[in-house]
DNA sequence: TTAATACTTAAACCGCAGTTTAAGTCAAGG
DNA sequence: CCTTGACTTAAACTGCGGTTTAAGTATTAA
């Protein structure tokens, strides 16, 4: 039986759905505190669930690694979550419009290629590149 | 005076903008031919900068350097340039719609952290995580 | 002759977010 | 006693699109 209290870092990965790995991963990484352990092995609080929910949450939202550290960990103490969320949200928003600029004239380009009818491949890219054909 | 004909790695680089690195690992990928060599050096015609144009044409809407490999070479030769162009571009067009989605539900998750009052992180992420609020 | 300039190669390196591997430790169960 | 299974570490590897580096060659101008 084992009966020492704490998660194990197989158990919290499979809370999570990640593999134990990026669990030790985050801790290297500065997301993560290194735990007490037992006999050598990581025990956790269950806490640290809410905590990998929480990376998880950021990652979605479009942040680095290393800029998770930042929100977690490099704010001035005083300053708010809220504060903190807003100003790198506001920044990775700007971010996120250049990728959506990009995207879009991508698909744009791709959308004119559909209705190519160029017999060579040169002369296709000649007609993508500047839009004469509507 | 120079009088070999054809370019130079150099000089054909520079008419793209682009450095001449990148040239011999487009020729390494095996997106252009290898050009005959004076002194051991390359010896482009200068065919080779509309090609390269093609190249970059084809990064913009997204595709990798092995699809544009395939583009280039791996379809079967009584192909039509429309055609190759129009199967590679369905398939890519799909995967930016996945991209689009992404990118669309990270800006809708970053706005919403930016109207985020919440007193704690956690808080904050469950918040945005189960869009009650708005 | 010498120095500057442009080229040549193979191999290592970059960022990113982990994963995989090798080699080992530990406790429980049969 | 031996196996099984989960854990430990550091270091190397993944994919992508090149860039950088080290060491060497060739041409040109002064």
């Amino acid at each position: 039986m084992k009966q020492v209290d704490g998660l194990s870092i197989g158990e919290v990965a499979e809370r999570v759905g990640i593999r134990a790995s990026a669990i030790r991963f985050y801790e290297r990484a500065g997301l993560l505190e290194a735990p007490p352990r037992n006999n050598g092995q990581r025990r956790y609080d269950a806490a640290v669930v809410a905590k990998i929910r929480l990376i998880q949450t950021a990652q979605q939202a479009g942040f680095t690694v290393g800029e998770i550290r930042a929100l977690f960990y490099e704010f001035p103490v005083d300053m708010p979550p809220s504060a903190r969320w807003q100003q790198m949200a506001t920044h990775k928003l700007a971010e996120i419009d250049v990728m959506l600029a990009r995207i879009t004239s991508m698909k744009t380009l791709l959308e004119r290629a559909l209705r190519c009818e160029c017999p060579s491949l040169d002369d296709c890219a000649a007609g993508l590149d500047t839009p004469e054909s509507q």
